[in-house]
DNA sequence: AACGCACTCAACCGCGAATCT
DNA sequence: TAGATTCGCGGTTGAGTGCGT
């Protein structure tokens, strides 16, 4: 089956957005919606394709972003949901609102991964490196996906799984979960520690067994119903939650109220918990 | 001050899944 | 049902930046 290219690179614009860019696709999809991504660029007068629009407003323009590095709270939960999970980074973000899974990925490439091998835990499978050492079994077992360009391979064949029977894994341990349930905690020289569970039972605090039995609200997001919104420079003004586009210095009062109308309570909810509670 | 290296993260690429015709 | 089209995901890349020498 052929594939045609996203787009013809013949006069599609590439490389970092504009502010002028970032700003036109924003009302557009906030006016509009996005009925059909490939349209998009040609609707909001983009030189792009639409897979970078797309891109551009999941991973930076869509309005209940969060910002800035990962809590300790979040990382400890990407770190138990990838022990779950593997490398299903939407996955993962789904459970950790105002967060992308294109930024989580980034975050374990550049910081999980080389906190847990300073702790001496295999971040594929989250065991203990001197265990697998001192088993042979074990690293015979895991010898298919010790290295790290194999995990993807490992990570496509869980994905064939329907997502409920995903769920289904981690409520009842998880098929992906190391075959004994036992619990690694380890510090950093830093001083921040992550702990490595194996089975869901160990979830104790009602946050993270929440997130992972849990699924968010999905497909009410709001700008896919937004009503028209006449000028879009209505909303320049600054936040303190999404620190400021390029062009405007902030946010108005309006994306505020749209943004706690949008988020819902349990989102916000979650932020808060997420910080008080102690991993 | 200049250079090189390491790190971060936004953006791109290619593939498979889902949906449409 | 097959082929075409579109979407979404995960892996990878490269520009920008910070830091050490």
């Amino acid at each position: 089956m052929g594939r045609q290219p996203c787009c013809d690179k013949l006069g599609v614009k590439r490389g970092p957005w504009t502010a002028e860019e970032d700003k036109k696709l924003m009302s557009f999809i906030l006016t509009n919606g996005h009925c059909c991504w490939r349209a998009v660029p040609k609707l909001a007068g983009l030189l792009r394709c639409g897979k970078s629009c797309r891109l551009r407003w999941t991973n930076y323009l869509r309005p209940d972003l969060k910002r800035g590095l990962l809590t300790d709270a979040e990382e400890q939960l990407v770190v138990d949901l990838h022990a779950k999970l593997g490398n299903r980074w939407s996955k993962i973000a789904a459970k950790l609102p105002g967060r992308t899974d294109n930024e989580i990925k980034n975050h374990w490439n550049t910081h999980i991964k080389k906190k847990l091998i300073k702790m001496g835990i295999d971040p594929v499978t989250h065991e203990s490196l001197d265990r697998k050492q001192a088993s042979p079994t074990a690293a015979t077992s895991q010898s298919t996906v010790t290295a790290e360009s194999k995990s993807g391979e490992a990570t496509r064949q869980q994905s064939a799984q329907p997502d409920d029977v995903v769920r289904d894994d981690m409520s009842a341990g998880g098929a992906c979960s190391p075959p004994e349930s036992s619990t690694n905690t380890a510090s950093t020289a830093g001083g921040s520690s992550i702990s490595i569970s194996s089975s869901s039972s160990h979830y104790q605090d009602p946050l993270v067994k929440w997130l992972l039995e849990e699924d968010l609200p999905t497909g009410d997001d709001p700008w896919l119903n937004f009503t028209a919104v006449s000028d879009v420079d209505e909303f320049s003004s600054i936040s303190p939650a999404a620190p400021a586009l390029p062009w405007d210095v902030g946010m108005t009062d309006w994306l505020l109220d749209y943004q706690d109308f949008g988020m819902g309570d349990s989102s916000l909810q979650l932020v808060d918990a997420s910080n008080g509670s102690n991993f």
